[in-house]
DNA sequence: CTGAAAGCGCTTACAG
DNA sequence: CTGAAAGCGCTTACAG
């Protein structure tokens, strides 16, 4: 191992000097400074990052913190992983690291501010948590370094976040069912007291509305966003609604994914005999059996952007609004079918 | 931030009393014991890991290295989420932080021996390298702490491996494709040079020869391993064999999907026209248009062997062999079809 | 412009 | 059993 110090005995000035010269400081002679380069180049010379931290109270490390409900093996949801991967690239090209975290529900409370306070990242990303509002707020405002959550509404103004409109997803999906000629149609996806989940089923109140539809609200099932809870809410709505929908919007495409397993072994045909609709357009939608229209949000878009907006933060150049919202878009593809006039 | 100062002051020792006695090492008093613990407790004292990691000279974090071709866009395969998923929760459980790495091929040269040296990690878990055996052990070797190769063949004995077995892959899809009735077999996702991908290309020549069926080289076609290159792949076999394969073998389930637009553009049913067999089991496959059939290999097994094993390197009690084989199987679903005697 | 010193938060010999 | 000291590899005032 190759320490500064070996850098600075075969450049022959203090380590002091060696330190200012490799970190680009003012007021080093040029040619004490070449020495001090060619000689860490000659050593192969490289920071102990682990050193540095200590005196810098930094890491340049992110802590990606991405939350399943009671089981690791439930976090299935691509959509994550696009995130993850785009988040990982623009932090490494700008001289981060990223920390994987994964957390069940259950740890979140204890688990968060442990990660904030190990002094192993300089902030925190949040993927993927259902928390309610005011617990979350009041876990992130009592941690140390800064956060940002992603893809959920912001539980508090003070907290950045990178998310879509959630309202208009709900929106603009269930006005294209009705635009498809459905009157009675289900939603799969509410999380009572989460502000994501409760804005997608106010825009799907509101495109019903101005449709001048009824709102029934035996055709609102919860759904944690999860595969299997698409299964569940599928069959749940099936039974007991007083009038079989004819198309239902999933709140993601996972639980797309899920109610079309439900709907496989229960024999009901997709499109013909009930319509789908998700959200997010992750990756092979297409090739699917009956390939699902969703909802296309920009995954890696998202991804970037929150890892601009927290090394903004960390850098003290950042450009971007507190709250960052992506645009969303409709994808067509066959999971819809067009009714007649009734 | 409270430190190991604050807690020996509190409870009324030195500083190298409170951290033996934090760290249960043996010569502390019971009863001072006690007070230092309470005192942490009461000031809710977490230790400086980065401060520990400098000392220590190891940091409890193990760098995950994904790699991709040219871009980290094409890093889409859910199998390595699923890996890094199982790696990510078993090393967390036993007290170790996971390290995030994107790299493309090109930048594995220089990225590999970086992110070892730079002391950031304790070590190294490789996955998805095609580098070849003799590059990859040069760089290996050379590198200050263990590392550990997962899926790919072991580049060299001395390099730790959790894989499954390749030539049994390659022999299991093709031998059933062989008892389905079909003598024309094409494949998919040979790089030339890559063990990994040889080995299943002798098994998929294994299975002919013993089934007395001749080896013709024009139906086997180069695949990186990424979807785009499924869709290459197909065209190519489509086009330049001889014969037309009335069966495909593609070398994983992620080529399968690339394999199956390109079917579809062109207007080929899967199984009618052509039969098509994956590897990998990746999730969701029995919601596309034609159930795969693929040859299931224990992905998140896998990761949890990788991180059982990498740690028991690092703490000394590794029971696990150099090389973990991990079983596979045939997991049958619709998109081979069976063939009557010719 | 350069170097000696202090300090980041911890652990590890070692003296008492 | 306990504490003062040295040291991990670096950076940051500060004196010269």
């Amino acid at each position: 191992m190759v320490t500064i110090k070996d850098v600075a005995k075969l450049a022959g000035v203090a380590i002091s000097t060696a330190s200012n010269a490799l970190n680009g400081k003012y007021g080093v002679k040029e040619s004490t400074k070449k020495k001090v380069l060619e000689a860490a180049e000659r050593l192969n010379y490289v920071p102990n990052p682990i050193a540095q931290g200590l005196v810098n109270n930094s890491t340049k490390t992110i802590s990606l913190i991405v939350s399943g409900p009671s089981s690791y093996k439930f976090i299935t949801n691509p959509a994550f992983f696009e995130m993850m991967k785009a988040i990982t690239e623009v932090v490494n090209k700008r001289g981060y690291q990223v920390l994987l975290n994964l957390l069940t529900e259950e740890e979140e409370v204890q688990g968060i501010p442990r990660i904030a306070h190990s002094r192993l990242s300089d902030a925190l990303i949040l993927i993927g948590s259902r928390r309610g509002d005011e617990e979350l707020t009041e876990i992130l405002t009592k941690v140390p370094i800064p956060s940002l959550v992603v893809i959920r509404e912001p539980p508090h103004d003070s907290i950045a976040s990178v998310s879509w409109d959630n309202l208009r997803c709900g929106y603009m999906a269930t006005k294209y069912l009705i635009e498809m000629g459905h009157r009675t149609i289900g939603m799969i996806g509410n999380i009572p007291g989460l502000k994501m989940t409760e804005e997608r089923v106010r825009g799907y109140m509101l495109a019903l509305q101005e449709a001048g539809i009824a709102y029934d609200e035996a055709l609102v099932v919860e759904g944690d966003y999860y595969q299997d809870s698409g299964l569940v809410g599928i069959r749940k709505l099936l039974n007991q609604a007083s009038k079989r929908p004819t198309a239902v919007f999933t709140g993601n495409d996972v639980m797309a994914l899920g109610a079309m397993e439900g709907l496989e072994q229960e024999g009901i045909r997709i499109p013909e005999d009930i319509s789908l609709i998700g959200c997010d357009n992750i990756p092979n939608l297409h090739l699917l059996k009956t390939p699902l229209t969703t909802i296309s949000n920009p995954l890696s878009e998202m991804g970037r952007l929150a890892a601009r907006k927290i090394l903004g933060i960390l850098e003290g150049d950042d450009e971007l609004p507190q709250h960052v919202i992506v645009e969303s878009e409709l994808r067509i593809r066959s999971s819809v079918k067009r009714l007649g006039p009734m």
